[in-house]
RNA sequence: CGCGGGGUGGAGCAGUUGGCAGCUCGUCGGGCUCAUAACCCGAAGGUCGUAAGUUCGAGUCUUACCCCCGCAACCA
């Protein structure tokens, strides 16, 4: 029984944006495995959690006219609403706003300060005094500054490092030794190329400049700097260097962290080597799951392609979202999500693969047999008879071997190959033939061979989905001992006498077309509207500062080596102008040509890709689709150059 | 030559170490009536992005090129 315990983690979510059904994605495969593994008899310890300090959350809950607390707070109550209703059965949601984390993080500083292996140093780099930004050489523009131009000053800030240098060689090589440490393979080999093969930096870990966040201990004017907040709460949410850390002792080293693609390097590079640093063991494995992209798009809020995850669940269920999910993404891969699909998807294999069959077989046993479950005294065994038996009795095994790979999607077509055998199985054995011509003998083997192999298909969908294998053993009278795993391994313990009752659809159709989640688009657009941003007031004065102008765009060229930059020239009356814009994406030179449009005409000169640009034109819009604000024309022709109130 | 992913029947995808090109949905034809207009059987439909090469044989290996998508850069 010893060392059974499993120990699985997701990612700390950073609380700067809304969730959509990507971000529940992760979250969805780290708790179906963590169903799974407490299925296969382990001690499981489940975590997620949010990431709630830094510069941005301040930003935003500014933005909100909150106080970062109160705004990080909020989050983490709808965060857990969520995961409530997608039925995420984590053990501890982990907040690095909790105190004990904090205390563990300052101590965690503390000791490898004392190590050596955090030293202060001084972030040098150059320095643009008026945009308060550093920059990195390859960055600069003709060695100046890329956001405006100005000189950039060598300037020295004091911060803390990481000797993350130092673990280089003992990361390269305990991959080496242990190939199945990170996954899959191709992520590894990109971070590798990417990393490795330059050399690691030591890493700044502390900021002067951020204020939320947690104090290093000794040096209060330092912020510590997300790595050491962040990664470590997989150790701090155990109760590392805390009061009580025996589930530290108990569960630590992580058997599985998940994480996204775009975050793999942090977890393959930075955190092994702060473990190494506190001399503890590493994880067992790290995988990088693939994106959930929505029309082959990445997911965007502006672009009608986010949507609350909350609507599917309550247009549909909360399994209908989860088997899509689990099922549509593959392997490490990035997986599809359309709203097409996922009603397809429902209506064929929820509804007519499996709901149909629970139905169908329920309402036999039903009119045939009284709801009474029977075995037959002389069964006969036929081929096909034999063949649904094999199917279904290695296949909880064959779900195993594809958990194990945590190959999810996998696991399920597994599950649905004998879903589709059992339908098969119905036409040619016939128990309505069988009925007819009073074959009771038969059609009693038969009757229990499908219940039995529904209520096996239940028990292995358990991970997977909620509330219907629970509904399907409500239905077939499935007593608790035969839903745990290892009844699944022998076909044939499903008693005599058990009563079925035949309930509800499990999974009634959907609506085919875009209709069913419509509705709810319009009332997301109201929402909306119920949140003004609240912004701070300006003075007419501040006002008058902006000058505005029209322009009239001459000549259009695209900048050379940048994809988004349109270098103009711009008519403003008494001058031309060249202003360098990125609406590559948005515009055609053909259409910019000659329209007149509105100038900031006073904006402080900046060089961009090397060419200096001198002002702005105004545009609305966000990273899909951009507008410019153009005159209207037909409202009659204004000189170029006139001013705008 | 910044890094990486991908281009396979109408759609979405599988294709392990090179060996007759598969799956799901859709379409068409048939069967059945226990069931949620469901289920079962069969058929049509692909020169596997392009070109060249290695090989007895390439979707699968090599090279060049084209296109899409992320990241990075860049959006005053």
């Amino acid at each position: 029984m010893e060392n059974k315990k499993y120990y699985i983690t997701t990612p700390i979510y950073y609380p700067s944006g809304n969730f959509h059904v990507g971000t529940c994605y992760c979250t969805l495969m780290a708790d179906t495995i963590a169903r799974y593994k407490r299925l296969r008899g382990y001690d499981v310890f489940f975590m997620t959690g949010t990431d709630e300090h830094g510069q941005k959350i301040e930003e935003k809950a500014k933005l909100a006219n909150k106080t970062p607390k109160e705004y990080v707070d909020e989050f983490a109550t709808n965060v857990k609403e969520l995961w409530k209703i997608l039925g995420i059965s984590y053990d501890k949601y982990m907040r690095t706003t909790d105190e004990d984390h904090k205390l563990a993080v300052q101590k965690i500083f503390q000791k490898l300060y004392e190590k050596g292996d955090i030293y202060l140093g001084s972030y040098e780099g150059l320095y643009c005094t008026p945009c308060e930004s550093f920059w990195t050489e390859t960055q600069l523009v003709d060695g100046k500054c890329p956001d405006c131009g100005r000189e950039v000053k060598l300037v020295k800030e004091e911060s803390y490092f990481f000797r993350l240098s130092k673990y280089q060689k003992r990361l390269e090589e305990y991959y080496e030794e242990h190939p199945e440490f990170l996954e899959p393979i191709s992520r590894k080999n990109e971070m590798m190329k990417n990393f490795f093969e330059k050399g690691l930096d030591d890493l700044c870990v502390s900021r002067t400049s951020i204020k939320w966040g947690i104090q290093v201990p000794f040096d209060p004017k330092h912020v510590i700097y997300v790595w050491l907040d962040a990664l470590t709460n997989y150790i701090t949410g155990l109760g590392y260097l805390g009061e009580d850390d025996h589930c530290f002792k108990k569960y630590w080293p992580a058997d599985l962290h998940l994480v996204g693609k775009e975050i793999f390097r942090f977890h393959s590079i930075i955190w092994p080597a702060i473990l190494m640093a506190l001399d503890l063991p590493l994880p067992k494995k790290i995988f990088g799951h693939g994106w959930l992209v929505v029309d082959g798009k990445k997911i965007s809020k502006s672009f009608g392609n986010y949507k609350d995850p909350r609507i599917y669940i309550e247009k549909t269920s909360v399994d209908h979202l989860r088997y899509y999910l689990l099922r549509e993404v593959a392997f490490g891969q990035d997986g599809n999500f359309s709203e097409d699909l996922f009603i397809e998807k429902s209506n064929s294999d929820l509804s007519n693969n499996l709901g149909n069959l629970v139905s169908r077989v329920t309402a036999m046993v039903q009119k045939y047999n009284n709801g009474i479950i029977t075995k037959s005294k002389n069964p006969e065994m036929l081929d096909y008879d034999k063949d649904l038996i094999n199917s279904v009795s290695v296949l909880a095994s064959k779900v195993e071997g594809r958990m194990d790979q945590l190959e999810l999607n996998k696991a399920l077509d597994e599950i649905w190959e004998v879903i589709s055998k059992a339908n098969k199985y119905i036409d040619l054995s016939m128990p309505w033939i069988l009925a007819k011509e009073e074959k009771l003998e038969r059609l009693n083997e038969v009757l229990y061979n499908l219940i039995e192999t529904i209520r096996i298909i239940a028990v292995v969908l358990q991970p997977f989905m909620i509330d219907v294998p629970r509904k399907i053993f409500e239905q077939v009278g499935v007593e608790q001992d035969l839903q745990v795993w290892d009844s699944a391994y022998q076909f044939g313990l499903l008693k005599e006498g058990t009563k079925i009752t035949k309930g509800e659809n499990i999974f009634p159709r959907l609506e085919q077309g875009k209709e069913l989640f419509k509705v709810e688009e319009e009332k997301k657009v109201e929402e909306k509207k119920e949140e003004p941003i609240k912004e701070e007031y300006i003075t007419i004065d501040e006002l008058e500062k902006i000058k505005l102008k029209v322009g009239q765009i001459k000549s259009v060229e695209k900048v050379e080596k940048a994809d988004k930059l349109y270098k103009l020239s711009v008519d403003m009356g008494n001058e031309v102008r060249t202003i360098v814009s990125g609406l590559v994406k948005y515009y055609e030179p053909d259409e910019l040509l000659n329209k007149q449009v509105v100038v900031v005409a006073n904006l402080k000169p900046a060089k961009l890709r090397g060419i200096e640009s001198n002002g702005m034109l105004l545009a609305a819009g966000d990273d899909d689709i951009v507008k410019l604000l153009v005159l209207d024309n037909n409202a009659g022709t204004l000189e170029n150059g006139t001013n705008i109130h």
